[in-house]
DNA sequence: CATGAATGAGTATTCATTCAT
DNA sequence: TATGAATGAATACTCATTCAT
C-alpha cells in the first residue's frame, strides 16, 4: 500500500518519476541522461540514487506504473464481453489503442526494452507476463467451451494475436504513422478467427 | 559486379567483415567496439573508415549480405510450391528455419537494429523490404486466383504472418530457447489459414 | 569519565562504534560507507555526524579505543622483566602478537591511515606517541644504567625497533600470509641487540 | 629495447608521462585528475588510456621507470665497496639519499602505494622485488665468507635494513623535516652490524 | 592499400555531509 | 535522541571517428 500510494512517497522521489515521464514524450530513454532528469525535475542527480538502483531500474519502474493502469483498464473493456473472442477482440483493441495513445510507451515496450536482458528481470516485465497468462486463461476457457478449436496450442493463438498487433502497430510507430485502431482491429480478427482461406 | 564479388575486394576490407561477423557470434553489435573489430581482423581501426562510413553502415553491409542470401534460399524452397498458400507456408518455414540456424542475426534483425532510424534507410532494410513485396505478390496472386479470401487486404496478411512468425521467435531468441521450426510453422498456417473459431 | 565509561553513552552512539568495528574485519575503512556503517548499526546516516565530526574522526576515535587497550596490556607484559632489554623484546613481541591477532587494525595503522595528514593530528595518534615516548624512556634508562650503548640516540634504537618489526609484519599483512611474532621477535632481538657482524 | 627507448615512444606518451612526474611533485597521486594529467600533457583525457590501462597502471609505469634508474645507480654505488657490510652500507645510504632527494617518490613508495593490492602485481614492485633479491645475496655472501653472522636468516636482517630506513624516513617525510642521509646511515650500521649492547 | 597517432565528446554513479523537524 | 529527506561535488573511462603520411 505505501508502495502504490503516490502519497506516501517522498517529493523528491515523486517528481524525479514525472520528469522521466515527461521527458520520454520527446526522447527516447537511451537519450536521456540522469543529468536531465534530475534538471527537470528540480532535485539534484544524487537523489536518484537514492530511490533507484540505477537509470534502467527508474525506467521500469515508470513503465510499470505505467502497465499496470493499462491492465486495470484493459479488465474494464472486456467485463461487457460474453463470449472468449469476443473479448480477445476486446484486448486486442484495448492493446492497439493504448499503442497508438501512449507511442512513447509502445516505442520503448516494443523496441527499446527488449534489447536489454534485465528487463526480463524486471517487475516491468512481470507485469506484462500476468496480463499474458490471463489472456492465456481466456482462450483456454474458450476452448474448453466449444467457441475455439483444440487442436491449436492457447499459447500459439496468443502468439499469433500479440504478434501480429505488434507488427501492424511497428511500422507506424517507426515512421511515424498514425494508427486505426479500430480498422486494424477488425481485421486482424478476421484472420485470426477464420483463417485467409477463402 | 565489383560490388558483389568477393575475390575483388581488398584482403583488409575482407579481414573486417570476416571479424565482424565473427564477433556477431557472442556478442551483440552494440557491445562490440570498432578497437575489437580491427584487432580481430588484424588490421588499424582506420582502415574501417577507409571502406565503410562508420561502424553502422558496417553492419548494415554485414546483414544486407547475410538476408541477400537468405532470399536467395527462400526463393529456391518456394520453387516447388504450387498454390499461393503452399508458397506462404515454405516462406514462413524458410524464416523459421534461418532464425533458428542464424540467432545472432535474427537477435539483430528482430531487436537489436529496429532501435535505429537509419537502419530504415539502409540498403539491409530495402532488401527486406523487397522481400515483403514480392511475398505481398504471392498474397496477391492468391487473392486473385480465389484461394484467398478478398475481404482482407494483403498487407493485414503480411502483418499476420511475420508478426505471428517473430513473436513466437522472440521469446525463445531471448531466453535462448530452441526453436521447433516445423511445429511453429504447422500451428502458425492452422491458424493464419483457417482461423481459430471452431 | 563520561568519555570513556561506555555505558554513558547514547545506545545510538554505541551501535555505531560497534558497526565500525564490525565492518572492519572485512573490508577497509575507505571502501567502507557511511550508508553500510549506519545500515549495519540500524540508525540513520544522519545520526553518525551528531557524534562525529566526519567519517575520518570516527575511525580514529575506534582506533584510539583499541590502541588504548593494547597500551594497558603491554604494560603488563613488561612488569615482569628486569632488565631495559628484556623489556624491549617484550614490548616488540607484544606488538608482534597484536599485529598478528588484529591484522585489520594492523592494516589500517601501517598502511591506510599514514596517508591522511589528519590521523597526525588525531588522538589515535597522540596515544601512538604516547606509547612511543613511554618506550623511549625505557631505551634512555638501559642507556644510563649501562645496559645499552651509549654512543646511537635512543630515536636511533626505536627507529630500529619499530622498522624492523612494521617492515617484518608487512609482507605478512600484504599477502596474507601467517605470522609468527615468536620467531620474528627471536631474530630481531638478535640482530637489534647483538648486530648482524659475526 | 623499444620499450625502453624513450625515442621510440609516440610523442603523446611522452607527454603524459612527463606531465604526470610533474604534477606528482606538488600532488599526491590519488588527488592527480585524468583531466588534469591531460591538461598539463597538452592531450586529451582519450590517449591516456590508449597507453595505460587506467591511471593507476600510469602511475606504476612512471614508478617502474624512477625505480629502474635508481637500481643503476645503486649499482654504481657498491661497484668500490670490498666487503658486503660495506656494500650494504652503501647501499643504504643509497636508498635514504634517494629518498631524501626524491621525497615525491618516496612518499608514494613507502606511503601511498603500499594500499593497493594492484601495486603488488605491477612491474614496478617486480623492480623492487629484483632489487630485494639482489641485496638478499650480497647478505648471503656476507654470511658464507664469514663477515656477517649465521644465525640469522638473510631475511632477517634485510627487514631490519629496510625497515629502519624507512620508519627513520617516515617521520620526515610526514612532517616535511629535512632528512640527514649521512647520519641515519651511520646510526643506522652501528645498530645493525653492532647492536645496541653494550 | 594501410598505418598509427590523436581526438573530443559523452555520462552514469558514488558518497560524505547537512539540516529541518 | 534520532529521523529522513535532500544535497552537491567530484571523476575515471569509453569509443567512434579523423587524417596526415
Amino acid at each position: 500500500m505505501s508502495e502504490n500510494n503516490p502519497r506516501s512517497q517522498p517529493p523528491g522521489r515523486r517528481k524525479i518519476v514525472r520528469s522521466v515521464r515527461k521527458l520520454l514524450e520527446t526522447n527516447d530513454f537511451n537519450s536521456i541522461t540522469t543529468a536531465e532528469i534530475a534538471r527537470t525535475a528540480g532535485v539534484t542527480e544524487g537523489l536518484i540514487y537514492k530511490y533507484f538502483d540505477n537509470k534502467r531500474d527508474l525506467l521500469y519502474h515508470v513503465l510499470e506504473t505505467h502497465f499496470n493502469r493499462f491492465i486495470t483498464q484493459c479488465e474494464a473493456a472486456i467485463a461487457d464481453a460474453d463470449t472468449a473472442l469476443l473479448k480477445l477482440r476486446a484486448i486486442m483493441h484495448a492493446y492497439l489503442d493504448s499503442y497508438n495513445r501512449h507511442r512513447v510507451f509502445a516505442r520503448i515496450l516494443l523496441l527499446e526494452v527488449r534489447n536489454a536482458a534485465s528487463f526480463f528481470e524486471s517487475s516491468a516485465y512481470a507485469e506484462v507476463r500476468r496480463h499474458s497468462r490471463i489472456i492465456l486463461g481466456i482462450i483456454k476457457t474458450g476452448i474448453e467451451n466449444g467457441e475455439i478449436r483444440d487442436d491449436v496450442a492457447p499459447e500459439a493463438i496468443r502468439d499469433a494475436m500479440f504478434g501480429t498487433i505488434e507488427h501492424s502497430t511497428l511500422a507506424s510507430l517507426i515512421f511515424n504513422r498514425p494508427l486505426d485502431a479500430d480498422a486494424i482491429c477488425e481485421r486482424t480478427c478476421r484472420i485470426l478467427f477464420d483463417g485467409i482461406r477463402r
